[in-house]
DNA sequence: GAAGTTATTATACGCTTGAATAATATCGGC
DNA sequence: GCCGATATTATTCAAGCGTATAATAACTTC
């Protein structure tokens, strides 16, 4: 009886691996098909090993959450340019891959699905939401300053949540059933719908 | 040792009881801790009972889903009155109990995340979504038309996808954090967005 | 290159799960 | 008021769960 092979990971190395294996497992199989087994066949250890990474499971299931929300605002927080250009960009990323997929959306529903459920993966949706929604209003807030129609922080704020609404909205439905759509046809209809919202075309 | 007492329900009340049961734990405990046990528990009879009113655990959930969908929909299908009043309301409904509550976006949630992973719930899904958009299109065609500045099917198609999307966007958002909403602010910054979008406002 | 550290594997444990089965209480028909 | 049908309970089962523990292979250091 001679013992499996392994390689010794760096530290950070390893519980990459682990997180990352656990989100496939959640879009793959869902939350109750992710397991520690299953985990750890998908980053291609042995189950004991996520215990010498993780507290327990449901600690690595909540940093899994943190990795989820960070990719899908990440995105949305590193355009660049000027503030016409920055919008449409961050308009255009959602209904772009990454974040325009299936598996996305997969996770980000496994996640909501539990914020009544455990408090901490509630905490963590808040932060991520707020966090988006407010980088969404300080760019509105420059738009429109530079569009000559400076607007008062509150207008900013409705005009971010409508539009964060509109967009989240699209984005999950283009996820769900993509199929349903022409090519281009979400992102048109976001970038159509933000102007009539704003009441000014986002071109530069 | 003596059998505990029941009574025998007609066959399509115990079904919908475990039905009901089957989502309060679904949206408290999530889909993982909706066993049949617990299930059976809130329903207040045993575990057993279950198979005999379903093939299997599966089954049931899929019917329960079917329930979510049916009960998310017949709210919006089943308003009345003039084209206005009834887009109105079709948006109010969304921001108003039982409708818009952590319970419904709970279930929601829980059963987009099993999209990907079971195509029984996908066609679920898609059904519900094409109802729910398609009833929204045909309102929206009226409304046009009784505002005089009728649009082809086309440009209802597009306004219906942009709109379903803001509504959508908003109703997670709200039930999932109601507190960071003042009272009536997200029915009135649908209001004002669907308003925008068309271009034309909403009253009598 | 030997010794020490620890990341990793292997195995075991107690518990819960969905499902199958047999016993039984309830109820409608007569 | 009994009788047959069946809805419901009670019990059992194998499989899979998260976790704990001990053995060991892979590196680091000197």
């Amino acid at each position: 009886m001679t013992r499996r092979t392994f390689h010794r990971a760096p530290e950070g190395e390893r519980r990459q691996e682990l997180i990352e294996a656990t989100l496939d497992c959640i879009s793959e199989f869902g939350l109750k098909g992710a397991t520690v087994r299953q985990i750890a066949i998908r980053a291609g250890v042995t189950a004991g090993l996520v215990r010498h990474y993780f507290e327990s499971k449901d600690q690595m299931i909540a940093e899994a959450y943190r990795a989820v929300i960070a990719s899908l605002t990440e995105q949305a927080q590193n355009v660049e340019g000027d503030p016409a250009t920055r919008l449409r960009e961050f308009i255009a990323v959602n209904f772009t891959e990454p974040v325009a997929d299936s598996r996305s959306v997969s996770l980000w529903a496994a996640f909501i699905s539990q914020v009544r459920v455990d408090p901490v993966l509630a905490e963590i949706h808040r932060e991520g939401y707020l966090a988006f929604r407010n980088t969404l209003q300080e760019l509105l807030s420059e738009f429109l300053a530079a569009k000559g129609r400076p607007a008062s922080e509150e207008e900013c704020r409705r005009y971010a949540i409508a539009i964060n609404g509109l967009v989240d909205g699209l984005w999950v439905e283009g996820c769900l059933a993509g199929d349903l759509f022409r090519d281009g046809e979400l992102v048109g209809i976001a970038m159509a719908s933000v102007e009539a919202v704003l009441g000014l075309p986002i071109e530069n």
